[in-house]
DNA sequence: GTGGTCTAGACCACT
DNA sequence: GTGGTCTAGACCACC
């Protein structure tokens, strides 16, 4: 599983997202045990507290749950890691939007600009 | 004119990027000379300090230059601006391709959703 | 402010239960600045970032929200505040009376025994 | 025998207080075998290191000894027991009391409180 | 080994 | 100085 981590903004989120996403899209199953904090942290170049934080979250959003002694889990029901990665990718296309509009090029003028990109 | 700030990165280079972009885009022109420090920061909700630190790092890229009293006032010549703005829209753009892709989505399947965006 | 914190139980949530109380018995009024991260921790023998975790989990239960580099503040309306410190306390009581049990002492007797403490 | 455990402390003082508690009380006898420490980790749903731990403990306070395969045996004199027992109700009782004034409730209207409690 | 919690200390952006 | 975030390292109870 490749982390790909923008270290200029907080970390645990990213963490989050990606992980809501790798469930989302089926790359973890439901109840299919996560790798260990101490692992997933080695994995990502970060540290262990900021995987427990992430996982933390998720498991507030009913996306992840704990086994004390045994590791972390990923629901039983992923319909709230569905709705999460929904609202997250639509936000992402908003957000970058935005962003060319702050350079001065409009929601047209960039989506001419992603045709014309080479993959 | 709109400043759209994330606050969840850093704003000073935010601040930069965005005054680039004006120049390159001929919202500024060439030897215009900008609004104060003061009003600056009202305008985009941010602190004078914060401004003040944009502008310096702007004349150290040769796009603005400071008149002592008199305020700040765009370059003469508007080529380093404009070489800055090219490299922003490509990262803007490479970066959005990159998000998507930790969110598990490539970048022909990012394409296709930005063609049947709507606006 | 008196901090009571038993060591053997997770620091926490204790933090959180105290400021509770403090809110919905008027020890802490709406709107009120609250002391910094750093003196409370001071203050209470603890560190910093427990503190910091403590006031992230009561602005999740709507409690207390945060200024940037200004503070952290009882929220404007701490019903919320109310309707914890209520089952909180009804919490305490009923594990009370639970915990006699184990030692096999039944809830009628425990009534007596409080009765016939000493204060 | 109902094992009332708070998994946010540590078990191992847990199930000393109530096995003390137990023989205090007479459900558990001088010279009386005690459950298996398998059986008892089952009943308990705690890990039978942690009863085998405990056991020890008591061991050490002269309430409890082993016999060699034979399994663990209540003292034949449970003096010690009944000493252990008395100071655990007091510091309970104590303790309930502290608990009540950190949520700003002083003793007489814990007694109060405690008075009007519908069992 | 694993999660859960805490301490210590650091850097950043912002008031 | 204040909150926000992260790193590093520790101890505990549990599996």
């Amino acid at each position: 599983m490749g982390w790909l981590l923008d270290k200029n903004r907080p970390i645990c989120p990213q963490l989050c997202e990606q992980l809501c996403a790798q469930i989302a899209t089926g790359k973890l199953l439901p109840q299919q045990r996560l790798k260990s904090v101490r692992d997933l942290a080695l994995d990502a170049g970060v540290n262990p507290n900021t995987v427990q934080k992430a996982f933390e979250e998720m498991e507030r959003q009913g996306v992840l749950h704990s086994v004390r002694g045994a590791g972390w889990y990923v629901s039983d029901d992923i319909a709230a890691a569905r709705e999460l990665y929904k609202t997250l990718v639509e936000r992402t296309m908003q957000e970058f939007f935005q962003k060319m509009e702050t350079l001065g090029i409009d929601p047209a003028e960039t989506k001419n600009r992603i045709k014309e990109w080479n993959l």
